[in-house]
DNA sequence: ATAGTATCGGATATTTTTATCCTTTAATAT
DNA sequence: ATATTAAAGGATAAAAATATCCGATACTAT
């Protein structure tokens, strides 16, 4: 479904989205061991969400990554988007070039109802509504 | 979603099926022309649907793979399942290595909805389905 | 100013997926 | 029987995804 980046991504971004706003800032270190991923890898996706403004950071001690009012906000759909791009919402399910109402593959219709219902989950839920769940131990981050 | 892999098996076992029952076989290069995937790489996968009994395969002149009646009701779900694992209907979408009712992660019950959905479909629809489609040219397999 | 810290970014390595090549095996037709 | 044909299967190559390493950059604190 998501590749590992991407899964990565949207596990990170929940988890500095549960810390206090406006407190001190998570350093990769804190964030790849509370969602057990491999530090490197994880320190290039943030890169990314940084550089898409999803994230914001500031180097040197005390440094880090944090989101804002606003970032947390962000839906899922938009984190995908960002690393996995937008393949999985308007790709062909079978890897037609051209599937379309006019020239549908073989699965056409049948995948449009899942597509618009994933996207739909995806575009009405935010990290504020993820981050919730983890900071009430209903949801998990890692394991 | 699905890996290419996964995309040619399907696309490929509906061609098959498009053909008239107790005809002649189709060929590899037949079939990879009509679905337009990389012959070699297209001959793998059918080695694993013959391996699986998602399809028949006979040797030397005249000879090509087909599939029968009974293989006919093969569903979506059976293909994919073989290809690519079931990591699609059971794996966790965030990664997580156990993530359960108990121990869900960050987007557990939001995805529970849709892959239910997805495998409800998959499990309903079957190669006499898709055939049909692409044997009215509403559908099709390439471009 | 200087040392220390943490992200950035480029280079490189490893693993997985995708793709190709070629020999072997099994079936057909002459 | 023999030559021909087409899939099977092993070996290898290429590309993409995942992962690591390290010097450069920017910020902090002393």
């Amino acid at each position: 479904m998501f590749s590992k980046a991407c899964k990565y991504a949207i596990n990170a971004m929940i988890y500095i989205s549960t810390l206090p706003e406006g407190n001190d800032r998570v350093g990769l270190k804190e964030i790849s061991k509370a969602i057990n991923s491999p530090e490197a890898f994880t320190a290039k996706i943030l890169q990314i969400l940084v550089r898409e403004n999803l994230l914001s950071s500031i180097k040197g001690p005390n440094g880090g990554f944090e989101i804002h009012e606003e970032g947390r906000k962000t839906h899922l759909y938009r984190i995908v988007q960002v690393i996995d791009g937008d393949q999985i919402f308007t790709g062909c399910a079978l890897g037609l070039e051209k599937c379309s109402e006019d020239h549908p593959c073989a699965v056409h219709n049948k995948f449009k109802a899942i597509r618009e219902h994933l996207a739909g989950m995806m575009m009405t839920t935010s990290l504020a509504d993820m981050a919730r769940g983890i900071q009430n131990g209903t949801n998990f981050l890692k394991i």
